[in-house]
DNA sequence: CAATAACTGATAATCGGGTATCCTTTATCC
DNA sequence: GGATAAAGGATACCCGATTATCAGTTATTG
């Protein structure tokens, strides 16, 4: 055995989505195939230590992970439907905002509000 | 009794800090007065009842207080002592990131990084 | 096919944040 | 001062997320 057959089945819905994912709304994905969590969870863990995943903190919903080496963007959160959507593109003028002696190393940015089929739908 | 003392103290040393504190964070700032924990829970939340307060969430360490009605800013998170720190000013051209269809209410910017004490620990 | 090792699903155990409870202390009111 | 009510500290408890464990299954190798 030398790849995890429903490793692979995970990480591959994990590629498919259009944002990062936490472990159960991954899992929620799966509910068809009789995949565990606790698989899952090892999927997850084991991208993280072979470095093709990252996780990534988005507000409200913990951790979620998704493929490492995408452009840099970043994320809308649906205050409807908890689902954290990626967004390309990004914003300028950042550090600016720092005082003297702080050094910027990353930022995150997360929009906030309703994604299409929610606002649809209310 | 009309207004709890330790509650007080703990909603003082709240609005003295320079930046959103979780309830440990204050807990730890209150450690001489014999404040207990519990009582840090309970002045956090009656402050949030009461519409003083607002609780935010910065990347890593979960809710952190602050109090209501300061001007829009957002936080600098230093990743060597993870204390949160308010920073000043904002950005623009957020909402053109998101798709059509989607609506924004509302957006959350922290900057990562190294703050001045640290930086010049290291 | 036998022996071995990796993988899996179910679930028990763990962990940390937050809350509820218990009893003591402090304040208020007469 | 004494009765009553709110507040406080310590800590047991709860709850959701994650990890560890275990027994069964599937590959691999010879």
């Amino acid at each position: 055995m030398q790849r995890p057959k429903q490793q692979l089945t995970v990480l591959q819905a994990l590629g498919a989505a259009d944002g990062p994912l936490s472990a159960r709304e991954l899992w929620s994905r799966l509910s068809g195939t009789g995949i565990g969590l606790a698989t899952v969870y090892r999927a997850l863990q084991r991208g993280v230590d072979e470095g093709t995943l990252e996780s990534v903190e988005v507000l409200g919903g913990g951790v979620r992970y998704e493929p490492k080496g995408r452009e840099h963007h970043h994320h809308f959160l649906c205050s409807i439907c908890d689902h954290a959507f990626d967004l390309f593109g990004c914003v300028e003028g950042l550090e600016s905002l720092v005082p003297d002696g702080f050094h910027v190393t990353g930022h995150e940015v997360v929009l906030l509000g309703t994604c299409d089929a929610c606002g649809n739908a209310a």
